[in-house]
DNA sequence: ACCACTTAGGACTTTTTGAGACCTAACTAC
DNA sequence: GTAGTTAGGTCTCAAAAAGTCCTAAGTGGT
């Protein structure tokens, strides 16, 4: 009871609920409370009116539909060399794209203003309001100021507040995640959508994993969960890793490592994506490789499927393009390693968004934020705040 | 705003709010809206008028205080051979308290009924209304179904419903934990309590791990998480473990594993609570034990740590009262292994309640539920709903 | 084909709720 | 002492929501 507009738009577009009486009967609401909200919504452009459904003994309901053009949401996939950006309605559905190539390692300076002019392009493009912005960032990302981040990786980055650089194209409330992080957001909307626990592997040059527990994304104390490339394994023992660190799984297992052992054995490799194609081509060394890094970061991953007892493991990033020759490695030291309770539900699949999923999960990150209850109603009290005293 | 009496109830509890302002300015509402809140919650008994506060610059404000005494939970930490039992008032502090031994491998049939009889007593030497039961099991219990488990470990408590046992006792509504979340639950009233990211150790004859994370605790797809004791181990190579299976850490570093050793070298050790206590009279070699079990688990460790990046690794169970050797152990190999930034800002501290912490924990369970602001606003409504048809 | 029954949902009335104005109480600071 | 400040009770009025009554538009039985 006493349901807000912005609670009822949610059960409206999770599909609990179709019709005005739905709204009733699952909230226990007065018929009068449901429509004075749905007219508020309605009102605002939020909701729509559709057609009738079909009868069930009565009169037929007629449907109320989110307006998924009510708006827009922007997105930015920082990567180390490129970096994705897209618009998305507020279903997720991709409107418009770009793709800006930078050098790696490029700073903040160099990468964010041509990011910003792209995005100021697709807002002019589909003339609706932005209703906010997700960025994915490769590194660590400080949970408390949103805004920046603390990365032992990229440098150049620390500590940047990213508003300032964006402030051109929009002025939309800005979220920032981690590029992990972010591809598990992306599987909200994809196969593993009803999934609350959930192991999602970011494998390209790098390793990461992003934790969902319970629904929630886990980010830890200082955002530094997820950082699975940097678990000591013996497979690296003497390796040194990019960190600084020696004997970490990056070492052995993340893309950087396969490349430079291509490169060693005289192959002329230059990045994962290479190797991928490949091993689809039907390159025995490329496969045996992919299906080590597999195995390698299989055995941690067991550990954690052990310790969270996930309902799948979706696999993303550059490695899973050649997923069925990865998935095969990861699976053999999964089963091997986790006990039996954690692994009786457990599923491995590829990511569903493949290399666009980066893209996807910072849409829905902004769209979490933009379309949750209280943002709804906020929206609603400005609207009618602003129109009266006019 | 429109916050509920009950959402006022828990500013007060957390300390957030202590007077009728306080409520005013924090949540925006008009006072109005706030003494008719506080008028309810008081007539019900939940809220008491304490002393005057000191002014601040004018009139003195009165000051709310939360009746601790207008209720009570029931806990029980059901153990492998003993059950502690315990009525607490609604700030977690005991009442009074009873412990019952049992076989080994009991069954439901032998250990409940005794539960039952003794929670009953505790009912009856305090009169005040049971808001509810928090019991936790040495098992994995099933998070949908609340009320059953489905243990590898213990036999003959697969599937079971523990309500109808209890029904003798009271009919508060019953809530069912693992005893390493329980565990962890308990820390919220203790040193760790401001701390959302926790990762809080069993060292006892198993070992278990409970996992909070963004102030959750985690328990998994099917209830499954935290089997620390299961992760497979190099130390433990060759070894069986209790579960049937080869290798798990458990098998190198549970208590049980560690009074098998002591067995083997013919000393007479048959609990890991006499291994504290040699350790804590200077046993050299039981402290080496201790030490070296702490030591692996902390392996397994640094790896959740490098994944979950928690504020605090609490140690609770037997082990723990031999915490500064264990500690070390553990510390040896969290710092050795866990990535920096997860370890910058990380503590290792002995769970706050000792062997009380299980039972801490189950009350905990109990008071979170039946103090959330939905308990609190549906025990209003029933209040009045039940008074005005009289 | 007709009629009783069911469901949807609009319009109006009554009750409840809460915001705001106004007042008194009880202190501090000068 | 008096002005200023904070707490908090009381009254009024407007808004919100529950309840009632009505019409619309279907289904199913005879």
């Amino acid at each position: 009871m006493n349901e807000t507009a912005g609670d009822l738009l949610e059960l409206l577009r999770s599909g609990e609920a179709q019709t005005r009486s739905d709204l009733g009967r699952i909230t226990g609401m007065s018929r009068t409370a449901v429509v004075a909200r749905v007219a508020a919504l309605t009102d605002a452009g939020l909701l729509l009116l559709g057609e009738e459904l079909a009868s069930t003994g009565g009169r037929p309901p007629g449907s109320l539909v989110f307006n998924v053009d009510a708006g827009t949401v922007l997105a930015a996939a920082i990567g180390r060399s490129r970096t994705q950006l897209a618009a998305f309605d507020l279903a997720g559905t991709e409107l418009g794209s770009a793709s800006v190539d930078h050098e790696v390692g490029a700073g903040p300076d160099e990468v964010l203003p041509p990011v910003a002019a792209h995005l100021a392009e697709l807002v002019a493009a589909h003339d609706r309001p932005v209703l906010g912005v997700g960025i994915s960032l490769p590194g660590t990302v400080d949970p408390v100021r949103g805004v920046s981040l603390a990365s032992p990786v990229i440098a150049g980055w620390d500590g940047v507040d990213l508003a300032p650089y964006l402030a051109t194209a929009t002025d939309a409330p800005l979220h920032v995640g981690n590029d992990a992080d972010v591809l598990a957001l992306s599987e909200r909307l994809g196969h593993a959508s009803s999934y609350d626990d959930l192991l999602v592997l970011k494998a390209s040059t790098g390793l990461g994993l992003g934790i969902i527990a319970g629904g929630h994304v886990v980010s830890g104390h200082l955002g530094g969960a997820g950082e699975i490339g940097h678990v000591p394994v013996d497979a690296a023992a003497g390796r040194g890793c990019r960190c600084g660190a020696v004997g970490c799984l990056e070492a052995a297992a993340a893309g950087w490592a396969l490349v430079a052992r291509c490169a060693e054995s005289g192959r002329e490799v230059h990045h994962v994506r290479e190797l991928t194609a490949l091993a689809l081509a039907g390159d025995a060394e490329a496969k045996a490789l992919l299906r080590e890094s597999g195995r390698l970061v299989g055995e941690v991953l067991g550990t954690a499927i052990t310790l969270l007892n996930p309902h799948a493991v979706v696999v993303g990033g550059d490695m899973s393009a050649a997923f069925d020759v990865y998935a095969a490695g990861l699976r053999e030291s999964i089963y091997a390693r986790a006990t039996a309770l954690a692994t009786r539900d457990l599923q491995v699949l590829p990511s569903t968004y493949g290399d666009r999923a980066g893209l996807v999960g910072c849409a829905v990150m902004a769209l979490d934020n933009a379309l949750a209850p209280a943002a709804i109603d906020a929206m609603l009290l400005e609207r009618s705040g602003r129109t009266l005293p006019t």
